[in-house]
Parts: structure tokens; sequence; C-alpha cells
DNA sequence: TACACGTGGCG
DNA sequence: TCGCCAAGTGT
């Protein structure tokens, strides 16, 4: 056994001095270069990281600089990576060291650990790769290196193996060479040693590897599978501004903890199910799952004949609840899909207006018949319009379409104060906002239609 | 322990 | 097409 062991350090480390790849935070062993990297690392490959390492290096060169950063042009700098809490989480552990360390980064284990976002694997790549310090740095990587050559059949998936693995992972590291060592397991993991048809005939460690020896080595490692994602369809506002917000779009922050935290986004809701005679049926239709737009031409029918009027008055009056605010959708625009690790959300997206809220009943009347008589509401939409009088908050929404707005004579349309998070913004304002992806598809889509 | 937490690439 | 999975952490 010790022998085996000892052979497959060595010959490990032999590998690695000859194959490692170039990367962006194999320049030096600077604590913080390694850190960033290891953090955005996480879950994500190598070809994704490379360019967001770059630029955020650039933009924060140092502890003190992330530190000191705004934490939305942090965020922005990490919009399109994912786990965005990871970004957070890191800036917190910058002000730490420079609160707590003098602004470097300790030398030292326990430390290390205390930061925000460093979890076990990350303590031992940064205690190891900067500081070279014999700590085991145990990824999913070195799970299924370690579990294949030692023929370990344990379920990779449970935090006492990951824990086994780290004490037989400490006990390998050859002295003085914790950093490489480590490396070279990942990299061997990475490289060799894939999830799928791993490349054992070029592997520096096969002719002891215990687990090809027994013909394991595409059933190992052993990992139960994750549970299926839940599907989300949710409806969407697309909602365009008018007046002084025309060419500008309604979007919101998200809440500070949770899925996407402190993104931007549009509005949207949770579709509610409507029961029918004993079974759940979606209100929406059953339609492609890639991201779709609409033509126009299918949504000018009326409202009353369109099969989406359901999901618009849904996501109307849902708005309405939540934020006060009315927007009036137009039609179904595009649909798209986004598929996180436990959710999928199959997302209608809807043109809308955007609704001025008045406060006086009687305003409300007077500007209701004002807009009849101008045949601003078409005699068809007329029902529809009559579902926002029974809203939330007895709220009645003016038609905001611009020339609609323009032409109302009597109360002027008053500066809608927008509930806390809301903001318009035009195509400008997306270079400082972070948007999940999902999101920047559909506004990428929305302004290049547009303009 | 189990789940929340993003996104993209690959066979 | 689709399931798997990638340098995990926090709760």
């Amino acid at each position: 056994m010790a022998d085996i062991k000892l052979y497959f350090s060595e010959e490990l480390l032999s590998w690695f001095h000859i194959h490692k790849r170039t990367l962006p935070w194999r320049q030096n062993r600077d604590p913080y270069r390694v850190w960033v990297s290891e953090i955005m690392l996480q879950q994500t490959r190598v070809d994704t990281v490379i360019p967001y390492y770059e630029r955020f290096m650039d933009r924060f060169p140092t502890v003190t600089a992330l530190a000191e950063a705004p934490e939305a042009e942090v965020l922005k700098c990490w919009e399109g990576l994912g786990y965005y809490s990871r970004a957070r989480n890191l800036q917190a552990g910058a002000r730490e060291v420079v609160d707590n360390y003098n602004s470097v980064i300790p030398d030292d284990a326990d430390a290390v650990a205390g930061l925000k976002g460093i979890g076990p694997y990350t303590r031992g790549a940064v205690m190891s790769i900067a500081f070279n310090r014999p700590e085991p740095a145990v990824d999913g990587n070195v799970m299924r290196v370690l579990s294949r050559y030692f023929c370990l059949e344990d379920d990779i998936a449970k935090p006492r193996t990951r824990i086994q693995l780290e004490h037989l992972a400490k006990s390998l590291i050859p002295e003085g060479a914790a950093g490489d060592f480590n490396q070279a397991l990942m990299e061997l993991g990475a490289l060799v040693c894939t999830p799928k048809s791993p490349g054992c005939l070029t592997c520096p460690v096969m002719v002891h590897c215990q687990g090809r020896l027994v013909g394991k080595e595409n059933v190992l490692p052993i990992k139960t599978k994750a549970k299926p994602p839940r599907e989300e369809r949710r409806l969407v506002a697309l909602i365009e501004g008018s007046g002084s917000n025309v060419g500008k779009v309604l979007v919101r922050q998200r809440p500070e903890t949770g899925l996407l935290a402190q993104m931007w986004e549009l509005p949207h809701l949770l579709e509610e199910e409507v029961v029918q005679e004993g079974k759940a049926i979606k209100t929406g239709r059953g339609r492609k799952k890639k991201d779709t737009i609409i033509e126009e031409s299918s949504a000018v029918m009326g409202l009353s004949a369109s099969p989406d009027s359901g999901q618009m008055e849904q996501l109307g009056r849902g708005l309405a609840a939540e934020t006060g605010l009315l927007i009036r959708p137009r039609h179904r625009w595009m649909e798209a899909e986004h598929i996180f690790s436990h959710i999928i959300w199959k997302l209608d997206v809807f043109l809308a207006d955007f609704g001025f809220v008045l406060k006086e009943k009687e305003i409300q009347q007077m500007q209701y018949e004002t807009l009849l008589q101008g045949g601003l509401v078409a005699a068809e939409q007329k029902a529809e319009y009559n579902n926002f009088e029974t809203a939330p908050d007895q709220l009645f929404s003016g038609y905001a379409a611009s020339e609609t707005a323009a032409s109302v004579s009597g109360p002027e349309q008053q500066e809608v104060p927008l509930p806390a998070g809301y903001r318009w913004i035009g195509p400008e304002d997306m270079r400082e906002l972070a948007f999940p992806n999902v999101f920047l598809r559909i506004l990428g889509n929305y302004w290049s239609e547009r303009y």
C-alpha cells in the first residue's frame, strides 16, 4: 500500500511538471489571485472562468481594491458566471482581510477558513497553492481520481466520503510540494482521469490504478443522482415606458438573499395553476422549449379572443397586488427557458404598457370616460379594462400608451413613485446593472428588435 | 443530511 | 435531445 501511494505521488508530480497548463492564475502564487481563481472555479469550468478572471483581476487587482469597490460593480463583473453569492462572499471576505488582517491574506489555515465563502476545499487550495502548506484540497476531480486509483466504492456525494478522502489526500502530499501536488491531482482529473471515458492509456499512474486493474474505471466513482429540477412557469412583463420614460423598460432588483440575490430582472410572477374538474391544468399553452420570439401578427387579435388573455390578466393582477402599480399586458411576445440546477423556468414574456396610478375615484372615472370617448379603448377590450377596476386596493389605471397619456385632459399624469427596487432603464443602463442570463437574452432580443 | 444555489459544454 | 457534471459553500 505504501508503495502504491509513493508511486502515485511521485509519478503524478513528474507528470504535472510536464503537462501543467498555462493558466492566468498560475502566473504567480499571490494569495489573492489564488483565492479569486479558486472561488471562480467552484462548480465552473476553466474555459468559462478565464475571461471572467482576467476582467476581474484587471478591475480589482488587490484585496484592497476589491474591498473598497461598490458591491454592484463586483456583481456586474460576475454577471453570467452564476452562483452569485460567491461574488458577494468573496468581497465580504476581502473586507474581512482588510479589517482584521491588515489587508494581508493570513498564512493561517484557521484564519483563511474563517473567511466568508471559503469551505474545506478552498481552504486547502489556498493554503497549499499560495503558501505551500500540506493541506488537502479535495474537489470533484480529486474524489474521482482517488476513487479510481484506490478503487474506493464509497458514495462521493456523501460528506463523510469527502472527509475520508481528505485524510487520504493529505497522506499523499510529498514533502514540500503541497501546492503542485494538489494541482496535479486536479489537473489529472481534468485532463486524463475524466468523468466519462477516462484516458487510462495516457495516465501516468495507470499501472497501479486499482480501479482499472479491476476493470471498474468506468463505474467509479460511485455517486448518487441528484434530484431532478422542478418546473416553474412564469409570466414576465416587459413593460414599456411612456411619456418621460419612452424607450425604457421597467426592471427591478431581486431580494438580498436567495435565488439570484440582488440581480436585476424583469417583473414576473409564478403562474397559478387553474384547477378544472379535479385535475390541474396550466393556463398557458404548450409551446416550444427554447427561446422563441412570437411574431407580432399573432398578437394583434382582439384581447378577449386571445388564448393568452387569462395569463395576461393574471399577470396584471398579480403585479398590481405585489407592487401597487398597474400594468397592462398587451400580447405574448416571446418565450424563454432557463435551467438552474434545481429549477426550470419556463417564461412567457408579455409586452405591456404602464398604467399610471391615480388617487381620486372621481378622477379615475373621468379619465376612464375620456379614454372611452377618445376611442382609445376598443369595445372588445372594455371587458378587460373593467377587470382592473376590481384590482387590489381599488387602484384604477389610465391607459398609459404614449399617445393616450398625452391626450388625457384634466388631472395631469403624475410621476408615479415606483416601489423600492424598481427602475426604468434604457439599453445604456445595462452596463451598470447585473442581470442573470435569461433576462440578458430577453432584453438583448428586445433592444435589438427595437433599434 | 439534504437542499439551495447558475451556467454552459459535452457525449 | 438530454442527462451529467465542473477547482463547493451555506444553511
